[in-house]
DNA sequence: TATAATAATGATAATAATAATCAAAATCAA
DNA sequence: TTGATTTTGATTATTATTATCATTATTATA
């Protein structure tokens, strides 16, 4: 199984930090594994919850936090605010076509950019740490 | 005083939407237009408050409502969570460079990249609205 | 200018997303 | 198996923003 070596990340960290490995926290990972990319926290409730009806909203944040916290998952914050995660490891850094119908994800790196973004960085003197891009459109599909 | 068009301008909207023109809303037009940009809700609150004590909170959302319906400002998401907002008036489309530590905003526009990124629109078949990008880093100053 | 219709205001309550608290339950090292 | 430590789920708190509503202000008109 692919997932292999993402529970290894992820009772490695929490090896590391001294942290317990329950049933739910497996099971959040799971879902999360499984799932389309771009979730937001209230879609992994809905789907945690089928199989494990008592799971609390409580631990789908807390689970999440330690997801990100371990380099296999990240936050997003999309323009209309709200917050989507989506799997970080084994995935190079990319942006995002999005469009505004049907929420379609489209994920993209154009190297030509990603060059004239650090160019930018440069010229105004600013030690980059990270960028995002974000492009807002009606796809083929929702065009019709 | 140049301040006349944007005045103008929310005049005009508030007549054709038929809405009244309150002296806090004369206020809170004003503040924005003398205050720096990309400023939040709470910030605005705090500066018009000196001059109209009696102001509520409620008047500021709405009033910031209003100017970015008609065009005189623009809402920004930020990574962090927080809504800022800025002059949109007489302000063409750029993007921001924004430093991690103070929070400074550089606005920027590359011609390249703005034509790269209408490329990737067509080659994935959207019809574009908008984008947005940001380049996060640590600024001149701030790296010391 | 006085009036009357309409809209705006400020106080307050409501929402929604997320975080904090805490007693009970689960994990795990010894 | 035990016992220290962590996690859980329920619940409350927080924060930013919006909705409600009685009172007040604006504006068109007589
Ligand atoms: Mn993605
Ligand atoms: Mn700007
Ligand atoms: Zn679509
Ligand atoms: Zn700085």
């Amino acid at each position: 199984m692919i997932r292999k070596n993402e529970e290894k990340i992820f009772e490695d960290y929490l090896a590391r930090e001294n942290l317990k490995h329950s049933e739910q926290r497996k099971e959040i990972l799971d879902v999360f594994l499984n799932t389309d990319k771009h979730i937001t926290a209230d879609e992994l409730y809905g789907i945690v919850r089928k199989k494990y009806p008592s799971i609390g909203y409580a631990t789908i944040y807390r689970t999440i936090r330690l997801l990100c916290e371990c380099g296999l998952c990240l936050e997003l914050k999309i323009d209309d605010g709200t917050t989507r995660y989506e799997h970080l490891y084994g995935h190079r850094h990319h942006d995002h076509l999005i469009c505004v119908k049907c929420n379609r994800f489209v994920e993209v790196v154009d190297p030509d950019i990603e060059r004239l973004q650090e160019k930018l960085f440069k010229r105004f003197g600013f030690a980059p740490q990270r960028h995002r891009m974000e492009l807002y459109g009606i796809c083929k599909k929702c065009k019709k």
